[in-house]
DNA sequence: GTGAAAGCGCTAACAA
DNA sequence: TTGTTAGCGCTTTCAC
């Protein structure tokens, strides 16, 4: 690789002895469009159309070969700032989830990775929760172009109103994982559906008094995944029994409280519905604790899937719903919505809720 | 909030009437210094050296209102593209994982998060295994100045082996979860220290046959547990039995093969040390389907806490890091190469190892 | 104490 | 088919 004697190559990176110019390490040494165009003696602009693919562009194969050429021998990569400053278009969306960890929430992210990486969008992660203290980046970030478009979970806190005001209009957004009206994005699962599957489970079984470990909240998916509850019971004939709900959260800390407070009181299900895989997991092994038998004392069933819940001691029964493709849809909705400025809201059915039938369900037997 | 009635203020957000300018919708309007400049009567540099807190800059008290009062009129936030550029710093740092949901990394990344967050800096989020099909947009977040350091997890793949060949000299790295030397920065957790309490644990409880599901590949961490359990055995007088070394994978699903083949072998230990948690999980599983009680007859301890371990059945015998701390101390590794130039190594000690006994482990009962 | 001007690297419009 | 130019918004140096 050499370089044309040439003071403006000179940076740290270059040494001149005598009247001799010496390459002394090219590590940190960054080509600009500008160096690209000098060395295939063409302009800068030709250069940028060129590689940036204009298809109004017109250039003979030789100039072409030479610049394709000048850029590799340069190892040149355009200065994402200086692109960003002048396209008003930074390549990033931002992902802001509230706890990163959740199996769930780890799934739509993957998805949602896959889907920027194809889309050549790279993703920025941010924590919601950490809002509450640090609100200064996330404000920095979002009010600053760094991000083109936001995906977020919504959750029900106070961090989650000082985002949404943050937010709103600022920048596109796609919430995840749930309905939402107006001028925010969205997609969901089908919950309703899901909920009125492992119902349906349940009942099939010979259920009849089957509790639900509810999530805290007012937010459309939590309320879906109720009434899924509510409406199978009535279908069936079943009174419905408040006192058959309890909050389960959505950590196995969360579900293994609301659980031990279910099997307190003195109507006892026969088996439960954990809105929550995590809440579930808790559910397991408070029964456990309870000396409550699982599945013949007590059916279990979480909603949503994951790597863990076959490794369960029993086998948690599960639900499982297109959590990878929706984050992957996510970005496909946030995509389209910053090229024909509309919000998009999908429920992604594809594929369909799928019954996972593991160890920790069976019929009622006592 | 009121703007003055100027050409400049004109974007898609004022509509002229007439002669009137009435304001429409302030959704998508961004200000810029020279507008915060000229509402305040002054020129663009000082308000850049107020707001960025110039210590050499000296204004009277106020012209210092007058500027502070029009940012926040028009809700001033400086574009990080137009900074970036200027001053060839992003504000953003990398994180390039393998396995965002592994509960080890998850919690490494949540005290990355926090400590970046504190040192103003956002977290750029990559796939380490989504370069093997496009690369593309990893390259150009590295070469493209779109990050200032990377923090990595190194595995032992070729896409590893790519990475490291493209950004090695590019970009300032830190390594997680691991020791390198020269060029690369890194910081581990005493996984030898680990290694050998978890051994010492189940010495202590009796045991003699004690098996050791391991991870394969060369890295630094890897051996240094592999290390730990074959000094532990060697300093009590345990003869080193090769066949009680398995490979248990970083997965659930692994770590339950990796065992079955252990259960398989015709010496069959009384302890299993996991070298990884989920393989402890996968453990816990594999034992269970071949009919062997877990701790009656084999306890398995395994390497990494995380918050379903206490929701296992049994809840799941392990030894706690400090894997939050290494992930904040990264970041604080990072600037710090920023500043200083130089690669910094560190193991985190502080909290030290912890030995966490729950029902997985007992003494040898056969 | 404050203003003016240059320039980071890029793209897009217009000239030639 | 290719070159020239302007300017995105910011910081920084130098001049007043």
């Amino acid at each position: 690789m050499d370089f044309p004697i040439d003071v403006k190559l000179v940076r740290t990176t270059l040494m001149c002895t005598g009247g001799a110019t010496v390459i002394i390490d090219l590590g940190g040494f960054v080509a600009t469009v500008t160096e690209v165009a000098r060395r295939a003696n063409v302009s800068p602009g030709i250069v940028s159309r060129l590689l940036n693919e204009d298809p109004t562009l017109r250039v003979r194969e030789d100039t072409r070969q030479r610049i394709l050429q000048a850029a590799k021998d340069l190892d040149y990569s355009p200065n994402a700032a200086a692109r960003a400053l002048r396209m008003s278009r930074s390549g990033t969306i931002g992902l802001a989830v509230h706890d990163a960890s959740n199996p769930v929430y780890t799934e739509i992210i993957a998805g949602a990775q896959d889907e920027a990486t194809r889309a050549g969008y790279a993703l920025m992660l941010a924590d919601v929760d950490a809002l509450a203290q640090g609100g200064a980046i996330f404000r920095r970030v979002i009010s600053s172009g760094s991000i083109d478009g936001l995906l977020l979970q919504r959750g029900d806190t106070d961090a989650d109103a000082f985002v949404s005001r943050l937010t709103e209009k600022r920048v596109p957004m796609v919430v995840l994982n749930d309905r939402t009206e107006g001028h925010l994005g969205s997609v969901g699962v089908d919950d309703y559906a899901a909920s009125m599957l492992a119902m349906s489970h349940l009942l099939g079984l010979g259920h009849r008094a089957i509790g639900y470990l509810g999530v805290d909240g007012a937010l459309p998916r939590s309320e879906l995944r109720r009434r899924g509850w509510e409406d199978s019971l009535r279908a069936a004939g079943v009174p419905i029994d408040r006192s058959m709900v309890v909050n389960g959260g959505h950590t196995a800390q969360s579900g293994y409280e609301g659980m031990t407070t279910m099997l307190a009181r003195p109507q006892r299900p026969t088996a439960v519905f954990a809105a929550n895989v995590l809440a579930g997991v808790g559910a397991l092994s408070a029964c456990r604790d309870q000396g409550v038998r699982v599945p013949e004392e007590m059916s279990v069933v979480g909603l949503h899937d994951f790597p863990l819940a076959e490794h369960l001691s029993p086998r948690l029964t599960v639900v499982r719903l297109p959590l990878f493709q929706m984050g992957a849809r996510a970005v496909q909705l946030l995509l389209k919505q910053f090229d024909d400025g509309v919000t998009h809201h999908e429920t992604i059915t594809e594929p369909a809720p799928l019954m996972v039938v593991r160890e920790s369900s069976s019929i009622p037997r006592i």
